[in-house]
DNA sequence: CTCGACAAGTGGACGAGATCGACCAGACGA
DNA sequence: TCGTCTGGTCGATCTCGTCCACTTGTCGAG
């Protein structure tokens, strides 16, 4: 990972899907050894996949929530986890350092969607508690931040 | 925004790299008139754009945060967008319905880093109180859903 | 019923891009 | 000094992207 995988990444994070030859022309290589590194990034795991970002509301997906989950003191965590990530519509999941040990974020095209995802998620076995919190606007999300500095390989 | 385009959007969100022509034999339509129907969802704003998903850890961002602000009653919210907005860091901002009026989502690549930055957030002019939460570890995000049912253009 | 307009596809042509193999240059250790 | 490894270039070839002319189907107006 030297200077020039971080542009590429940086120029890929922009637009996912700008070609090698492009990507060539920026770093000063030929398309061959852009796409030898490109190859690498992905196999090493630094880049995982490539996306199209959505307008999650011009495709139904008008409301964002964020639940918190408060587990009770016998909770299996592994199990918790897998059924939450059976529910299609948690976009997010993070496991957090608090009384609320996870946070979801979930899109739901109407209110009664909402409603019924918050009980499917009360009803997990190690679910205390739940307390949702709905996004009156998403002022913007996953904002790709530049690659930094000195990094291992 | 028919079922082929659903079908498309949903081949560009789980690959966004796949070509014209691939997405073409998967619809069952030749390449120009897809590209001509990803073009108009790209215009219409369905597609906002298209990204490379990277392991944050891989790139030095080891540290992920939620940040809740609490505003103060004089709180000038576009000026405080506006400051949130001007901070790398800040990866995702939602405007919520709660005291917390705002969460954010943080990444750096150390405390340190953290700590300066909370300390910079709740330095903004009409943030009464910030309260951090570190995630112990991401089980997933920006999971696709599939476009559902029935939508308006 | 016919006509014209329009939206959405098709097919062909051509330039650009992707991809592969052969080859080259510098770094490094035996 | 000599293999060997890494990371690059170059050129050939095949695929893809893109433009344009043509076709088809739908629909409302006359």
């Amino acid at each position: 990972m030297d200077e020039i995988d971080q542009t590429i990444v940086n120029l890929l994070r922009t637009d996912g899907r700008t070609s090698y030859a492009e990507l060539a022309r920026r770093v000063g290589l030929t398309a061959p050894s852009v796409q030898d590194r490109v190859t690498k990034l992905e196999k090493s795991g630094i880049i995982t996949g490539y996306t199209a970002l959505i307008d999650a509301e011009a495709i139904g997906l008008g409301i964002t929530a964020l639940i918190g989950i408060i587990p009770d003191n016998a909770a299996d965590h592994h199990d918790i986890c897998e059924r939450l990530r059976a529910i299609p519509q948690i976009e997010s999941c993070y496991f957090l350092a608090g009384v609320e040990c996870y946070q979801l974020k979930v899109r739901v095209p109407k209110m009664g969607d909402l409603e019924r995802l918050i009980h499917r998620v009360g009803a997990i076995p190690g679910v205390a508690q739940t307390r949702t919190t709905i996004t009156l606007s998403t002022k913007w999300e996953d904002r790709p931040q530049p690659v930094p500095f000195e990094l291992a390989d």
